[in-house]
DNA sequence: CCAATACTTTACGTTAACGTAAAGGTCATA
DNA sequence: TATGACCTTTACGTTAACGTAAAGTATTGG
């Protein structure tokens, strides 16, 4: 089992240090620590990841902490499992509206760049 | 050509008169007036489409400010152009990330939707 | 005529997600 | 032994994206 400081997740991750106490704040992360140095596990790892995935994605700290915790388990309360499902589904549609998005904003993105494309062609012939 | 006013559009895109008008001062949309009232065009309705599929997408209203001007004619200088094919790629490449992250959320929200049905099956048969 | 409704501007308040600075502990190595 | 290179906590600062409240104007139906 691999373990990680601090300073090496934030290097992997392109954040700051900052940043991933802040997590920690916010209860996205626990590591353990060793006297008081924070001792970061493979699990940790993963975690920031799909709280770092989860920000490329528009999500708040919030959302991502409640997502993740959805894998934690042991919460195997009923009413819980039912919320749960639930919340996975405004998830998803979520992400499928932003695959639509995505799909307009691209198909706009290569447009313009034609456009561009053109533009820059017909400026040299022009002249 | 089709006329709306601010409440019109704002209750169109779900968001308040005030985000409207805010996006005003951020200079993303530039309505203009009977009088002292705000006069939105096609053009303008269309502008807020964007800006508001940007914020699904996470981006700032800056970011959608940049994307949207790419798309205003006369600004044909060349190295504006070059600049702004670069910024199309830069944005497309973010965006195929968004892909790539949008992709993996979906199968682990399947998978821990699945999990939760599993554990409510056992839960009933169990008991 | 007046009360409701929709519009305006001005301006201070709020929240999230960190940034930044200060002050200090711990360990290796030159 | 002292100088970096790490780590720590505490705490105030900053930016974006609005919220919210106050105070005023304009039109319109009862």
């Amino acid at each position: 089992m691999r373990e990680y400081s601090i300073s090496q997740l934030s290097k992997e991750f392109h954040v700051t240090t900052r940043t991933i106490r802040h997590y920690e704040e916010r209860g996205l992360v626990a590591p353990t620590r060793r006297g008081q140095t924070r001792v970061y596990s493979a699990a940790d790892r993963t975690r920031l990841k799909l709280i770092l995935r989860g920000k490329r994605l528009g999500l708040s700290l919030e959302d991502s902490r409640e997502i993740i915790d959805m894998y934690e388990p042991g919460k195997s309360n009923i009413d819980q499992l039912k919320k749960l499902i639930t919340a996975i589904q405004v998830q998803r549609l979520q992400l499928t509206q932003q695959l639509d998005d995505i799909g307009s904003l691209l198909k706009d993105l290569n447009q313009a760049e034609a456009d561009c494309i053109d533009a820059l062609k017909s400026n040299r012939t022009d002249h």
